[in-house]
RNA sequence: GGAGACGUCGCAUAGUUCGGCCUAGUGCACCACCCUGCUAAGGUGGAGAACCCUCACGGGUUCCGAGGGUUCAAAUCCCUCCGUCUCCGCCA
């Protein structure tokens, strides 16, 4: 939700983001009006009420024979302030669902446009180069018994995989290697449900134009979280955090469940695009003057993961069009995929500023004491996407895996990862 | 799955029988000050959240798990839902 204080004292400043979204402006004059409507009534409402108090006393303590005309005044009463409750509370939804069809305010910076105007932070590390012909992550998986796709389609469907042997203990070393980078910067770790209630979804702004790519059981009413952000950002709804010590960082590792359903046809090799993998998701509950500075820490820990694996990146600036409505910045960083010749997402850090603890009552005590919206961060920290990258990136000619350096710890040493000839 | 109990402003509790004196009392914890060599104890006062009006001082409205209903008036009566606990059954 959109801070109403913005909307009344700069809506140019709403509209600029909008334009820059390739978004509606007249929505922001529609909610400015709202705003007005759903003042003036409440007013009313609070006038008529005030009134109806002060009449109940007197019903009340009112002798026997003046009881019956009094009541009949106050029946009257009743009603009129029964009707200016009812459009208060119309107004106020009416405003509700204008104002939240506003997205974030964008960050001064980020870049006007769609999916491809996206602008170029930096670039890092070699690309990799071969004396041979690479094989792509499938071919080696297979060669190194570590991802075993037929099965999993037997099992499960399309974009369903195992993980096995060498795959599945590279994973976990992934993971924990993440896990220990979090540690050390001072995350807590939380293990989160991945089945999450509608208003939590819906808090965390997931059922939106995106809502066709998330799993629904209908019989229990719950939603299957496609990343651990929704119960992360879920975690601290309805509570006044105290932030005097610094922001609150969580680190959660889950499964994520997506049905991919806008993409048929793309990505169908391999476990780029899948229903189904592990995340463990950095995420950070700070005061919103220090929302940017957090949001930069963030991208550095997710670099420092990426030269711990030895890949070859590149960190985007997301374009305004391409951001999610609660983000008011997205860097995402593109490993060098070498068989697709072109750079694959690995991670994404959004900065939601206020805008989703505004919808889910998170708030923190300010130096005055009163209590404001604290803002909400989140980033990858690792997934088994970059297995992709990893596996193509290391490979040598008969197959084989080089093992990152970093990562050796967590599998007993192994410096190789041997193809199965 | 069956039966029962419960949900009150940080925590604990009173209030619900029989609607109006509840603008929700009390204890603990908390904050400020006072008092007393220090500490503890004691005293005085303060202190919830959201929204609306106001430059401000201040005022008003709402909130007793959530949402409806009855009524001039609901923490209190009725309905639905959510959650917690106890017992029983079933299954890992």
């Amino acid at each position: 939700m959109i801070d109403p204080q913005i909307l009344r004292d700069n809506p140019d400043a709403v509209k600029r983001s909008q334009i820059a979204r390739g978004s509606s402006t007249d929505i922001v004059d529609e909610a400015i009006a709202a705003d007005a409507g759903r003042r003036a009534s409440i007013g009313e409402f609070e006038n008529l009420r005030a009134e109806q108090n002060l009449f109940g006393k007197t019903v009340a303590s009112a002798a026997k024979e003046q009881k019956s005309a009094l009541l009949a005044e106050a029946q009257d009463l009743a009603a009129r302030v029964k009707a200016a409750q009812q459009q208060a509370q119309d107004a106020e939804s009416e405003f509700a669902r204008i104002a939240g069809s506003i997205a974030n305010v964008i960050i001064e910076g980020v870049p006007a446009g769609g999916e491809d105007d996206w602008s170029l932070v930096r670039e890092v590390g070699e690309k990799a180069q071969f004396d041979f012909e690479p094989r792509d992550h499938v071919e080696i998986g297979e060669l190194l018994g570590a991802i075993d796709i037929a099965r999993g389609v037997k099992v499960s469907g399309s974009r369903f995989y195992f993980l096995k042997g060498v795959g599945a203990r590279l994973e976990i070393a992934l993971m924990n290697l993440a896990l220990d980078r979090a540690l050390q910067a001072n995350f807590t770790p939380l293990i989160t449900p991945t089945l999450v209630r509608p208003e939590i979804m819906s808090g965390t702004g997931f059922l939106g134009e995106h809502a066709d790519e998330i799993y629904y059981l209908p019989a229990d009413e719950l939603y299957l979280t496609g990343t651990s952000e929704v119960a992360l950002a879920g975690f601290h709804s309805d509570e006044i955090l105290d932030l005097s010590e610094g922001p609150l960082r969580y680190a959660g590792w889950s499964t994520c469940y997506r049905r991919e359903a806008g993409s048929a046809g793309k990505d169908n090799r391999g476990i780029l695009r899948v229903h189904q993998f592990n995340k463990l998701e950095m995420f950070s509950y700070v005061q919103p003057e220090d929302a940017e500075a957090e949001h930069l820490r963030l991208l550095a820990w997710q670099e420092s993961m990426l030269q711990a694996c030895e890949l070859s990146y590149r960190v985007i600036d997301v374009a305004a069009g391409d951001l999610g409505s609660s983000a008011a910045r997205k860097y995402d960083i593109e490993a060098w995929v070498p068989t697709q010749g072109t750079y694959r997402e690995l991670t994404s850090t959004s900065n939601c500023s206020s805008y989703q603890a505004r919808r889910l009552e998170i708030r923190y005590r300010t130096e005055s004491g009163k209590t404001a919206p604290v803002a909400t961060l989140n980033g990858t920290l690792a997934t088994t996407r970059w297995l992709v990258a990893i596996l193509e990136t290391h490979q040598l000619a008969d197959g084989s895996v080089k093992v990152p350096v970093a990562l050796r710890p967590y599998l007993g040493g192994l410096e190789v990862l041997e193809a199965k000839t």
